[in-house]
DNA sequence: GACAGTGTATTAGGTCATATAGTACACTGG
DNA sequence: CCAGTGTACTATATGACCTAATACACTGTC
């Protein structure tokens, strides 16, 4: 499924959560997936059941995952949602941090145009069906 | 100069370092400028003077900074520095993680670019005076 | 009902980063 | 000399994180 980097500064319940959502937002894992139980991830990954837990929890909190008492965790749909202006907002800002740092490194205006062209096409793959916006 | 949130769930120090280096790459500090001094600073955001130490050592690691000994902290020069490539496909990652991230809340490719263009837009009172690229 | 496999909750203990407090030293310019 | 700079060090407290161990409620299957 993915590894646990022990010396990264980022703790391991931290990791859990990005590895998921990424595997979520690739398509890797789709609606209704199960993922492994707390105790099976916790063996795979030589951590505690614990640490699975807050992480499982903390995804299902950010509306990722949801869990059936006895059965297991699932992946969410999350079609239809209402646009979560607060997450957008929190995005443009990532964006516009990222485009500050570029231009502070001495990129201009047109050749960071370019280098997002570069990664919108690595994604050309991606159809639209279903998209609202 | 910038206010700290005790609330935040990012360090006092780390906050600190993010948000000169903020000051730097959106022209608010330029090369040369003195910052205040670790006791200064330390009294204006009521904070340890050791936690300001730890920013700009931190800062002067990082190449934003450097201090002369019984003078003071200042902002240093990067015209002409070498490309980081490390740093550059470190932004990059977060660039490509940001699309996804809009690609699984239901944006397509074209309204993905569109937003990015408006943050651009933001930013075309800049000008690209001596960008190398 | 028994059972194995789920998620969940709780208590306890250890480790580490963070932040504070206080003190001390070497350097610089006036 | 002196005030102001960065820097170093020890000590202490707090909280996040992780682990360990145990227990309970739920589900589907036999």
């Amino acid at each position: 499924m993915f590894q646990i980097d022990l010396k990264s500064r980022k703790s391991i319940y931290e990791q859990i959560v990005d590895n998921v959502k990424e595997l979520i937002m690739t398509g890797m894992l789709n609606a209704e997936d199960r993922l492994p139980s707390v105790r099976e991830l916790s063996k795979t990954l030589t951590v505690n059941p614990n640490t699975i837990q807050k992480a499982y929890r903390e995804l299902e909190y950010q509306g990722y995952l949801y869990t059936v008492a006895g059965l297991g965790t699932f992946v969410a749909s999350h079609t239809g949602l209402p646009v979560d202006d607060k997450k957008i907002s929190e995005i443009k800002g990532r964006l516009q941090e990222n485009i500050r740092e570029l231009f502070y490194l001495g990129y201009s205006l047109n050749k960071i145009k370019s280098i997002f062209d570069e990664l919108l096409e690595e994604r050309s793959d991606w159809n639209d069906k279903g998209k609202l916006y």
